[in-house]
DNA sequence: CCTGTTAGGTTGCAATATGAAACTAACTAG
DNA sequence: CTAGTTAGTTTCATATTGCAACCTAACAGG
């Protein structure tokens, strides 16, 4: 009791962690990967990331009931069930871009495939940046971390 | 041999899969977040996180091969030891920003503290966005995945 | 100097998670 | 009907996590 209950106040101060209860893992992470680049399929799923049948199973079902994925059967063929990304799934690109373009810079050393273009311009997107209310990059040395009671003007 | 193989293949080809071998798993995301909020001594880790010492001496060896953390060794005491961010490290912001603004919607649903200002102004940082080469954002819409060689412009 | 405290770990072992491979149920196509 | 397909489920060996105790080196104070 007193662990689940140091266990809700983590999820109250941090984001993050609440967050990393869904999403926290490696296998979570590609899946949605995969989801993003249009996976659908347990058997596209599993062969392309080279994934454990039964881990995939248990994350696609996990991902199912946080909402971020939700499963559709195809009622031309009762066998097949295409698993798309809701609305809360979708709001994970930020993460997966950061992710991604940081592995690009860091890690890898290359850039990946496929790339993601404004398709009015063909052109590739911005990198991912922390940027002001007027939407400016900001340098590091720019930032600071403030208690939400100091806050200049209340934002929504 | 050939599950080795497989596994450089995947790297080749995905910059996530490639940045989740060094920060994908929770544990790595709470240090890091614990690092970014000033965190930089092992109890400090420790009691704030709740994590396990074995798994917390782990992670941060980890994060330190990997060249996202460095140690530094106190000079004027011997036994502490300081888990500071490196540069490679400080590129994460973005991807922890993400989550925490993914969470803080969709899964906390509340505002979590501290936040991150801008230094000059005072006002909270904008939410992170997919943008255009310009800075706009940009709608989901409005983006579309392409082939690397089908750029309009080339783009470093 | 000795003793107690501190800091950063390490160790042993139980519980849990992962992964390989086989199996199953329901469905479809010919 | 048979054979193949799809999405899982199961079994069991291996790997990882987590709890709690322990260890070592360094320090502080008397």
């Amino acid at each position: 009791m007193l662990d689940l209950e140091r266990h809700r106040e983590l999820l109250r101060q941090c984001s993050i962690a609440a967050a990393l209860e869904t999403v926290g893992e490696r296998w979570s992470f590609l899946i949605l990967r995969g989801a993003f680049n249009g996976l659908h399929h347990f058997e596209e799923f599993q062969s392309t990331l080279g994934i454990a049948r039964n881990i995939l199973s248990n994350r696609l079902a996990r991902l199912v009931e946080s909402g971020i994925l939700k499963r559709d059967p195809d009622p031309t063929d009762r066998r097949r069930v295409a698993y798309r990304l809701t609305e809360k799934g979708l709001d994970l690109l930020p993460v997966l871009l950061s992710l991604r373009q940081w592995g690009e810079r860091w890690v890898a050393g290359t850039s990946s495939n496929p790339v993601l273009v404004d398709r009015a311009t063909r052109r590739q997107i911005a990198p991912m940046a922390v940027r002001d209310a007027d939407g400016r990059p900001l340098q590091r040395d720019e930032l600071e971390w403030v208690d939400r009671s100091e806050l200049k003007d209340k934002q929504a």
